[in-house]
DNA sequence: GAGGTTAGTCTAAAAAATAGACTAAGTCCA
DNA sequence: TGGACTTAGTCTATTTTTTAGACTAACCTC
């Protein structure tokens, strides 16, 4: 099986790894909602290989999570910026960003602080549910797979549990 | 600059990027979170190379992620557990599964469903304030370096904003 | 006209991913 | 006792991807 093929499957995971899936994408993402647009300032942060920047730039591109535009003429210049489907990624990037908080660094020591402007207080989001507006974790969730429907693909990869414990 | 220099920078996604940071590990990290532990279940689901998914096994057990115990002696038989830290990436898989929905499939024919135990509805979980409980996206946060501190290494990718519109 | 800026492309080499056969140490069945 | 099955991997050769770093095009500034 490609990787065209797995990408292709019936779970938005697939799909988003298909973006996202490798080296860089989440590095380049974070770095769009830190405000950098241009090739040379991403090449310089984040000391990644030309080549491969453009790849990804082009693949982001190419699934409409950014786009590319003219800020200046004579001679022709380009500048990214993340759509509305680059920045709805924005949850993905920050709870990522508040995992590798907890894991890799002291509370005190935190490389970047995130500011709610409405509130003023420096916070790490969290996830909770629309509906009765209390915190969500692996525990408060139970998953399942969409029932069959006719003419639709089956869903190949729902939830499983083992028997035993 | 290697990979491993990259990603021991003063960021967390660059820490998080070590991690996950491949064509696979978010789709192994998905099915964890769907309940799958065992080698052969992952090969089989996900259509993964089985020395790739012993690599990446290998791997989210060497950031501590995961990890191995035995479910079944003579032969040894080993299953792969999520950890606290692994269990702790539930809001990274659940907002890229709520993106991926919103942007790969109708309303109607989401592949796999998320019940709140709690409350009973299918959700798709928002990402809160937790100081203010107001939801927060990408317009609603300011980011800024932390101050420097002295003897503490600089933090080099901080947030940056172009003089032009 | 020398040097700088910017967004890339080109090439050869190195690293990583892949398919698929193979292994080890048991079980289960007849 | 032998044959088929189970399970968690390893091994090898090939293909794909990434990488470093030089180069380019088209303009600007001094």
């Amino acid at each position: 099986m490609s990787w065209e093929e797995v990408t292709q499957q019936q779970c938005p995971i697939a799909r988003a790894s298909a973006v996202l899936g490798d080296r860089w994408s989440l590095l380049i993402l974070s770095d769009f909602f830190l405000g950098v647009r241009r090739f040379d300032d991403f090449q310089e942060r984040l000391n990644i290989p030309r080549t491969t920047l453009a790849n990804r730039l082009k693949r982001l591109q190419d699934h409409g999570v950014i786009d590319r535009r003219v800020y200046r003429e004579q001679p022709t210049r380009y500048e990214y910026r993340l759509t509305q489907k680059g920045r709805d990624l924005f949850p993905v990037i920050t709870t990522l960003a508040s995992w590798g908080d907890k894991y890799y660094f002291d509370e005190s020591e935190l490389p970047i602080l995130r500011q709610h402007k409405s509130c003023g207080h420096d916070i790490q989001p969290v996830l909770t549910c629309p509906e009765c507006h209390e915190p969500v974790d692996a525990d408060s969730i139970t998953v399942r797979k969409r029932p069959e429907i006719p003419g639709l693909p089956t869903v190949k990869r729902g939830p499983i549990s083992y028997s035993s414990m």
